[in-house]
DNA sequence: ACATCATGCTTGTTATAACAAACAACAAAG
DNA sequence: CTTTGTTGTTTGTTATAACAAGCATGATGT
């Protein structure tokens, strides 16, 4: 079974953790949720293989747990580690931005715009599964523009870890907003330089969405998919 | 029917991880060498299954690179990825430093100042190695007590990828500061609750420490054991 | 002598089968 | 009804073989 597509040279394992990734980042695993090896494998079309190296990969990387017999689990994270997680990402997003701010450049200033614009259409549109995409290509755009890959790749590490709460709940934040993001802010906060405020904007953006996370815990400190979700169809 | 032999069966690929791990802290493997997967397979007297698995966990830790081929490589950290992790753990222990001066306790200042005093004697005595030891000790009970667990876990990890290159030349920037070393002035920030005094202390000693350590780079940006040492001649 | 290609070896990747431990369901014994 | 033992299934683990890409070596042609 050998295919003609002689493009993808990127071992098989590696297209698969990117999967999972993406799997996780919009949400379609469920926090608890055990992934077994023969299931994902039947899901992607390989063997076993792969999708045990994935996810050693991902396990390794906190991105995914060790549940018993050391069974990927998908994180089911508190509302404990969750102010863990916020209190080092607006760590580092706010000094990424601050070094964005100061590494600026006339090409990224657009593409953040052309990024913002999408992102106020696709709210306006109620599509708010793909202006999650845009949302986080919005962000870590920012984020690669501070030219530090090691500061990128631990973003993203954090990224991954709220992943799977993160879809539950902000649809609903993101139209409770009604315009008062800081999305524009940090945008012009960039484009004049202007280190400081550019982080002081991300730190507000992602603990206001934070505590719109943490208040939909229930008592034991989970965050469910939940009550105040006027779910859409697609 | 329960029987007692049963003591311990972790899986292979983790004692083959923690054997690689240990080869690596013991320095049995150079910088920048490639581990293949068969060599290691027939050291260990297992098949590449189990190595694979170890290296590839090691890999996503950072412990080990990905070159060429995705062969598993010893890291030969080179000044620019220095220089990003120095960038990451200033913010990052900075931080720490600042939120353990706000949740200081009389236990943990006379902890600090004991480990205080074991160094200066460790560097009268020139005990170089267990000064090692009580000073990341001491470091790492600063950024304990900031009572954050993730962000001990991150710092951890961006120790462990200078670790090796760190005992090549740090003895030699010990006895070269002849008294004017930040510790001090962190444990009385601290002790005082000022948290900004001791963040700016904390990035000074790492910054001052990284610009030693760069200082010994060669002309391809690699630290090389004794390249400021007298003894050594290469 | 130098460039080019063939050949064989090395190495990471993937699929597959066999295996052991854990789990669920159910029957039998108290 | 509860407990215990059995059986079948599921699941992660490991070994092995086949495979493709890279790399070194050396023969060949100009």
């Amino acid at each position: 079974m050998k295919t003609f597509e002689k493009i993808e040279t990127a071992p098989l394992w590696n297209r698969v953790r990117g999967q999972i990734k993406d799997a996780l980042l919009a949400g379609r695993f469920e926090p608890g949720q055990t992934l077994t090896l023969r299931s994902l494998a039947e899901m992607f079309g390989t063997s076993v293989t792969p999708v045990r190296d994935a996810i050693n990969h991902l396990v390794a990387q906190g991105v995914l747990e060790a549940g018993p017999r050391n069974a990927a689990v998908v994180p089911d994270v508190a509302s404990d580690l969750l102010k863990e997680i916020i209190f080092v990402r607006a760590e580092l997003e706010g000094r990424a931005a601050r070094e964005a701010a100061t590494r600026k450049s006339p090409e990224l200033i657009a593409a953040l715009s052309a990024k913002l614009e999408s992102m106020r259409s696709l709210i306006r549109q109620r599509q708010l599964d793909t202006y999650l995409d845009v949302h986080r290509d919005f962000h870590f755009t920012i984020y690669e523009s501070a030219g530090i890959p090691l500061l990128y790749e631990m973003i993203e590490n954090l990224w991954l870890r709220t992943g799977p709460i993160l879809t539950y709940v902000i649809p609903d934040y993101v139209v409770s907003l009604r315009g008062s993001d800081h999305h524009q802010k940090i945008v012009a906060a960039i484009e004049a330089g202007d280190g400081p405020t550019a982080e002081a904007e991300i730190v507000s953006d992602i603990e206001e969405a934070a505590n719109y996370l943490l208040s939909c815990a229930d008592e034991y400190g989970r965050i469910r998919r939940g009550q105040k979700l006027a779910h859409h169809a697609g």
